[in-house]
Order: structure tokens, then sequence, then C-alpha cells
DNA sequence: TTGACATATGAACAGATGTTCATATATTGG
DNA sequence: CCAATATATGAACATCTGTTCATATGTCAA
């Protein structure tokens, strides 16, 4: 990997820039979130449980998927301490882990309602 | 795939959860936004230009980057409107788009502090 | 115990993603 | 004009991701 650090035009901004730099293990576990954030499935499953507490079934119905699909992907959320759980006999009800899911999402939706937006992927 | 519609359980929730949903141009645009920052390089990018406003070479530098590999992401950072540049000569300086994303961070870095974290990707 | 149901999991496959390398474009000074 | 520099882009490639399908686990009722 070329560093390029011969040819630093700004060098003191470099400086500043790269003391803000979070710890590698910060910066990893917040792209994981974001990373698990930014698939429409586990969003939107992530969108229903801002409005109520689902079971694995109403969460497939909900999202229109397979509930294998739902399944894996709430084993996802879960791992990442974005949803939480509990069960009740057969049935495991899933719900939101805290708000600041719910909080980061607002912030995006006022991100992207402030442009006229274009999807590229 | 399987949509599921004969067994839901819980009719009502799942009605009520169905009507929060955002419209699918929404959901897409939210998603792609939270995948942009769901990749290390990039989010380390976002972290940099936090700092202030820094040209490609400055932020292959602080991101141990290859001024390609740099030129590559910021392209779809520029695309996402996560970030905005100014032309000065030969030089493009970059900086980010606007304070929602840097308050989406701000919120998912307490997020992220609330839980012992475990990387699993 | 047996069968039905709710959920979870593993393997496999197609499609997406990030980097590298080579090359292209654009701007400035000589 | 030409050479040097800063950035951008395209193709190729290895890796990662999400779904499906088949199967496993766990719970309840009969």
């Amino acid at each position: 990997m070329d560093v390029c650090q011969e040819k630093i035009i700004h060098a003191e901004q470099v400086r500043i820039a790269s003391d803000l730099l979070p710890k590698p293990h910060i910066l990893g576990a917040l792209a994981d979130i974001f990373k698990t954030l930014g698939d429409q499935t586990r969003l939107k499953i992530v969108f229903a449980l801002s409005a109520c507490e689902l079971c694995v079934c109403d969460i497939a119905a909900v999202c229109n998927l397979s509930e294998s699909a739902a399944s894996h992907q709430l084993k996802i959320l879960r791992m990442l301490k974005i949803v939480k759980f509990r069960k009740e006999g057969k049935i495991v009800y899933y719900r939101l882990a805290d708000e600041h899911v719910s909080s980061i999402i607002k912030q995006s939706i006022d991100h992207v309602s402030e442009y006229k937006y274009v999807t590229m992927f």
C-alpha cells in the first residue's frame, strides 16, 4: 500500500486530522453498525421494530421476507446489539435495543430530505 | 420469496409496523448512506474531514491509503452527498457536506460506548 | 411420545464490493 | 507547446454478503 508520506501537501491539517481519528476498534465497531444498517432488509426490520415489538413471523410478513431470511438478519442485528429479544414459549419477540438507533435513523432522514436524492447502487 | 401472509400471528402490530415503513426510495436512500459509512476506509475519511478540509493527497496520508483508493472512495462519498469539494488549481479540497453526518456519527459513538462491544466481522 | 409449530442454523450459490494497477484528464510553470 | 503534478477512472480480481433450501432445535398440546 502506497502510504504517500513523502508528498504531504498540508502537514498541519494532516496532523490535526490524524489526531482526531478514533482508535481502530472503535472505528471498526462504528463501521460494523453502519454496515449492518446499510442493508435494505435489516433497515426495514429496524424501522418495523421502531413501531412496536414483533415476533419473527410478524417481521417476515412486514418486510416481505422468508422466515429464514428474517431469522438470519435478526441474528446479525442481535450480535450488533441493535435489537434485543425475549422468548415467550415458542415465540421470540424482538425490539430495538436503545434509542440511539432510532436517533441515528432520524438524523439520516433529515440528511436525505435535504437533497434531491439520486440512488447510485 | 415466501410472503408468509397466511400465518401472521399479530395482525394488528403487523399493520402498525407496515404503515410506519418509509417509501422504498427513502429506504433505499437511507440504506445507501449507511452502507457508505459502513466501510472502515470511508468512515475514516469522514472522521478525518470532520476535523478540517483536506485535499486528496492529505486524505490518503491520514487514512493510510493509496491516492487511487482515496479517490475511488471520495467519488462514492461525493455521489452520496456526504462530502462536498472545491477545486483550487490542481488541488481538490474535500469537506463534509453537512452537520447531519457528524451528528449521525456522534449518535453511533454513544451507542457503541454503551456496550462492551464485540466485533463480529 | 408424537406431531405441529416457531425459530435457528449450515452450506452453497449468485451478486456486490474494495483494492490494485495502468492509464486518462486537468492544471500550472517553463 | 511540454513536462510535472494532482486527481480521476476503468478493468480485473479476490473477498465478502444475502438469499435460498434443507435441516435442526426447542416448545407446546394431545
